[in-house]
DNA sequence: ATTTGATTTAAACAAATGATTAAATCAAAT
DNA sequence: ATTTGATTTAATCATTTGTTTAAATCAAAT
């Protein structure tokens, strides 16, 4: 009877995931994670010690997700400019389709308590001081190669940030949007090397 | 001794549009607000009822600011494209400067309860058939207008989301923060032109 | 000075929330 | 079958939270 797949430990952290990830930390009772991972309340502080600490778990995790998912594509010195630009379009396309609402999540919960998560994020040492990052700055010389940055990872999140708005538009359904996306994978590097020149 | 310039009523408002911005709804507590307004706890349901209902007229007021403010930009039939989005790039970037907190904060409300600000949005109406989307169908007849819309309000908006991301990182103070905003205010108008090229 | 209604105050309430507790149950070893 | 430690359960606790209540105070009219 105890032959499950999934231990107790897993299934607080899979609802916790789900429940945070969609209200956020302040939002979210202990209560709701429990309903989601049908168990028992007590559980969670048998396991994880209290909800901060669950919430620690899942985002740290979210962050990986969100920045250190990059670092390799950044830094990898075989990859054209152009081609980073495509590849990492095309994956974090990939990666937000199927977490759309980590962005906005994750962006709340940073702003509510951003020193807590400074020592994971490291934007210095994967991004900012990346290969691609010198790239550009080979590429355009007279401009900050930050606002290529902020101006491609924009393009590629923000759609994700304002779905809901969308939603509220009887013009747009799931179907929609996931094409809406899907033809951005090919427009943003167009637009990228445009900018570029 | 009544003499003041702010009635009771509009301190706790503007108490409330500081600490929901800030904090969001959930993680907002009355008895915050309260002591932002510097007032008794019990005032906020005497002028406003609840939490809920104070909430809704700050929310009604964001939105506003958000999205009604694009309107008059976007449908006035004088301006050139290339006027409008220089003019929508400076204003909204204006506007974002003196309320820098709000993307965030409107994007997760209208996430957690999306049904309930439609009709305030009217995305359809201002936005999705204005002047400004036919201007960019005639000028780019094979890619959906919206695509443009989303990369344009996308890079106005997305250092804003991010800001607290950036600050994490030694190399961002607010100086900093300020100089690339107002590099983008000239940079993002060149950027739609040559991406409708 | 008194009355009346409006506003403010501080305390209290009822429910919700994260956490704790102790007992029950399970699982493995003897 | 018993013991031991691990896990689970349901109840309880202590605190917090949005709201309500009743009294005090204010302000204007008489």
């Amino acid at each position: 009877m105890k032959a499950k797949s999934a231990s107790t430990e897993e299934k607080i952290k899979e609802a916790a995931r789900v429940v945070f990830t969609k209200k956020g930390y302040a939002a979210t009772k202990t209560r709701d994670i429990a309903e989601e991972a049908g168990l028992n309340l007590a559980l969670l502080n048998y396991y994880f010690r209290s909800k901060e600490k669950l919430f620690e778990i899942v985002m740290i995790e979210n962050l990986q997700k969100l920045f250190a998912f990059l670092a390799p594509t950044l830094n990898d010195t075989s990859l054209s400019l152009d081609k980073k630009i495509v590849t990492i379009s095309a994956n974090y396309i990939d990666m937000l389709f199927q977490n759309p609402d980590l962005p906005l999540f994750v962006l709340s919960e940073i702003r509510t308590r951003p020193e807590r998560f400074a020592g994971i994020i490291k934007l210095d040492t994967y991004v900012l001081q990346s290969h691609f990052m010198q790239q550009i700055r080979e590429k355009k010389k007279k401009i900050n190669p930050v606002q290529f940055l902020i101006s491609l990872m924009g393009m590629l999140i923000f759609p994700f940030l304002t779905r809901p708005v969308f939603q509220t538009s009887s013009a747009f359904d799931e179907a929609s949007f996931t094409q809406l996306i899907k033809e951005r994978k090919k427009l943003i590097p167009q637009w990228l090397k445009s900018m570029l020149e």
